[in-house]
DNA sequence: GTGGTCTAGACCACT
DNA sequence: GTGGTCTAGACCACC
């Protein structure tokens, strides 16, 4: 099995596919240039409707994570050396801030959580060197 | 005005109060024991409709950050006592991934976003000798 | 009727309401604000599935020239005072060629595509006072 | 090389040879009368299955941009006559009307484009003397 | 009532 | 065989 998806939760499952290609891609799990299955394959793989798959897809491709050659499948992107813009950093942000909501209300101590993210990102699994 | 609220966001508008109202609490900005605004006060200040902002302090009441005391209005929580063990940790395991997932499709290293969050951590304002 | 489909033509029917309503906008006949009919109306005007509809409507969004206010409608944005950046005018700079690439092999002289862009500008319906 | 390709576009592959086909014929950079290369010969310079570089051809062929002479091969046709009158002219007016509508959403004024036109005009590399 | 999501199944363009 | 588009009809979240 490629990835696994809950029909059940209230993220919509085209949007928990999107999630996991780009943790995948994120993680080096899914190397540059690397083929994707097909929309078919993957709509039998997860038995959801290929229309579900290929709307991921798309919302992929817009997003710069992979493209599509016509006939002959959809891959993943190089990474772009591109800076990152004022509105997207902006994002950033703001899921921290969230981060340290959450953790307050959970009872968690700020200082646990940087040191968790700094364990987190001791153990990511892509190789810096290749980077 | 109270706090600020999108319409045209995509994010729920019940949401939106939610988060506003955790971020509030978890900065100190509404301390423990404070009184929240009727549901009918907020409604006409954010010119909303009421049952929105019921199901709001609904969503809040369940995550435990305020208690509605009947006849007498809704407050704020005391705060939790900290906690290191991991019991609902998997929510901000979550939020940490993700952070991190989207960083690199942004361009953002993680040593970056790890000096950001500890920066936002040490302008947090909330005093910390309180907590 | 709100505006005409071909739904013989090569071109999409949903990317055909999406520049038929792009054209509409920059035309001023739909000014900032002004609300687009329904999805379902516009389905049954057009006798087209709602879906496809749908699809336009959240392309025009994307590219940020209507919004949606969940529960009320959809309406169109103001006008961004944002300078194009370099990518976008590229594509400006490829309508032109190909402009004057049909242009030639049509028998039709640069001057006369001149002219007749210039006359277009001349009589076109949105007031500039306005803008 | 002859001409360069972009498998990723989203624009169709024939598509793409016939439209640079016609920009260099446009140009000047493939004169009346000249040989065009054998399909064979261009699929195996670009890597391109030759039903699609025959499916181009057959394309440029309809649009009266080259001629096909049996066992001698494929040549650029002798230009149009000049054409002031409005035959085909709805093609070129759509192409304006795009033009401009692109623009006014990217936040371009008329003027500009306009001004840009005239500059791409007094650029052109083909010879004005000679049409 | 609004748009958002999903399924089922069909057809087409491109390679 | 690949993805892209469209239809028909259903359910749900939000306001």
């Amino acid at each position: 099995m490629w990835l696994s998806i809950d029909p059940r939760s209230s993220v919509p499952i085209y949007q928990q596919i999107v999630d996991a290609v780009k943790e995948r891609v994120a993680k080096g799990a899914l190397a540059s240039g690397a083929r994707l299955p097909t929309i078919r394959e993957l709509a039998v793989d997860l038995t959801i409707n290929p229309n579900t798959i290929a709307k991921a897809y798309q919302e992929l491709e817009r997003a710069g994570v992979i493209e599509v050659i016509r006939g002959k499948g959809t891959f993943v992107c190089p990474p772009k050396p591109a800076v990152a813009a004022p509105p997207q950093m902006s994002a950033l942000h703001e899921l921290m801030t969230r981060l340290l909501v959450e953790a307050h209300h959970l009872g968690v101590t700020p200082e646990y959580v940087l040191a968790t993210l700094q364990d987190m990102i001791d153990r990511w699994p892509a190789k810096k060197e290749e980077e």
